[in-house]
RNA sequence: GGUGGGGUGGCCGAGCGGCUAAAGGCAGCAGACUGUAAAUCUGCCCUCCUCAGGAGUACGUAGGUUCGAAUCCUACCCCCACCA
């Protein structure tokens, strides 16, 4: 645990700036970390991961114990030589499966009962099986408690019971987890939008004593104002001088505001995802390179930028290659995203070590919410 | 020249008297994606309008049969295959 010490070099309000120091490296905080979930952050080799400035990825649990198995995977020596990957590597326990395959699970006390979705079988994660593929079989520096994250919007009482679940649960992994060196293990918070509920898992989860504190069950179809509403009344009852992450958050506007509550580490899917999707995030707002008016607008995505597919490449071309069905288009806009959120991540760093972060969030906030208000308006209603 | 097959919306291609503005695919135009069952999914896609509705044109061309035709008949124009 002395491996993990969290620094905190300046705050801006409630925002904070540090480095999170792991036996395999520093996490400069706030953090993203791309999502590695098979181990592997889709359609980017693991050096662009790096040279696009990652300090640390996701890998996720149920995927990796479908295959290759923890078996195999021990035997391979775990994933951070496989996949060459030799910085930090934090784990999801399975939790949002929970939520994400829920036709395919069954829940008890015990733990969650999968069927596979390659095969079918059934697979069962308890706290202690999660902690132990993500410790031992995949070698996880940050280890995340199993919990079961809820779909929202949802009952007050259906949230409850899987945030008392949660806890529960988080006993059993801190258990399970035992002590640690050079692994950490994070709980996670539930209570979905109800600010109680909150306080009660954050207290709860504290008492049992964390390396670090994650925010869980947001982004989960609550809205963006919820989201931050929640946060106002989850953060303030974390530690201060532990990280807390929001776990699958989200888009920059999201991030900028959840930094702006306290939160230290995010990932999210959506750099990759997106980028496989044609959608490439700029300063200006998302931008989708499928569109015509891309076809002949021979402009880089961002002329400043150090990432060869952000400053090099034409608009023009990443639409052809899109247009064109060509596996380089999605490979390029993931490795553009995946640099565009490091860079935006290092201007959120800079600015509250400098004290602008005020500044910089009213800026770019603006200029987002604007951007996502002319999205959502009718066809036609935006000259261009 | 003969025989047979065929000409359907940008392209391919179903349909073979009414339920057809016409399946499906492709192309095109947009949108979505937040701890990845996603290189995926969803709309729109003849024209016009007071667009969850209405009107007008449409299935090679010109006629015809019929209450009603992309679907049946006649002629013509093209295309393909084989035979001369």
């Amino acid at each position: 645990m002395a491996e993990f010490a969290f620094t905190i070099d300046a705050v801006s309000g409630g925002a904070r700036t540090g480095v999170l120091a792991t036996p395999r490296g520093a996490i400069r905080t706030p953090a993203f970390m791309p999502v590695g979930t098979a181990g592997t952050v889709k359609a980017l080799t693991t050096e662009q991961v790096r040279a696009a400035g990652a300090d640390v990825i996701l890998a996720n649990t149920y995927h990796l114990m479908l295959r290759p198995g923890p078996d195999r995977l021990a035997r391979l020596g775990g994933l951070h030589s496989l996949m060459r990957w030799y910085g930090p590597i934090l784990t999801d326990s399975g939790g949002f499966q929970v939520m994400s395959l829920a036709g395919l699970r069954r829940l008890t006390e015990e733990g969650v009962e999968f069927r596979s979705h390659l095969d079918g079988s059934r697979r069962l994660l308890t706290p202690e099986t999660s902690v132990a593929i993500q410790a031992e079989s995949i070698g996880a520096d940050i280890v995340m408690q199993l919990d079961e994250c809820v779909a929202l919007p949802a009952a007050r009482d259906v949230v409850a019971r899987a945030m008392e679940l949660s806890i529960r649960w988080a006993r059993r992994c801190k258990t399970a987890f035992g002590d640690r060196d050079r692994q950490a293990l994070f709980g996670i918070v539930q209570g979905g939008l109800e600010p109680d509920l909150r306080q009660a898992s954050a207290q709860a989860l504290v008492d049992i004593g964390f390396d670090g504190y994650a925010v869980g069950g947001l982004a989960v179809g609550e809205g963006f104002a919820a989201m931050c509403d929640t946060l106002d009344a989850t953060t303030p009852h974390l530690p201060t001088e532990r990280p807390r992450y929001l776990m699958g958050v989200g888009k920059p506007l999201d991030i900028l505001e959840a930094v702006a509550r306290g939160v230290d580490m995010f990932d999210c899917v959506l750099p990759t995802r997106a980028g496989r999707h044609g959608q490439a995030w700029t300063w200006d707002g998302p931008l989708n390179l499928r569109n015509a008016r891309y076809a002949e607008d021979l402009t880089p995505l961002d002329p400043d930028s150090d990432c060869p597919a952000s400053c090099s490449y034409a608009k023009a071309y990443l639409h052809h290659l899109f247009k064109a069905g060509e596996h380089l288009g999605p490979m390029l806009l993931s490795l553009h995203n995946v640099a565009f959120y490091q860079a935006f991540m290092q201007r959120l760093r800079a600015a509250i070590a400098h004290g602008d972060f005020a500044s910089l969030r009213a800026d770019l906030a603006a200029r987002w919410r604007a951007q996502a208000r002319a999205a959502s308006d009718p066809p036609g209603s935006a000259a261009d």
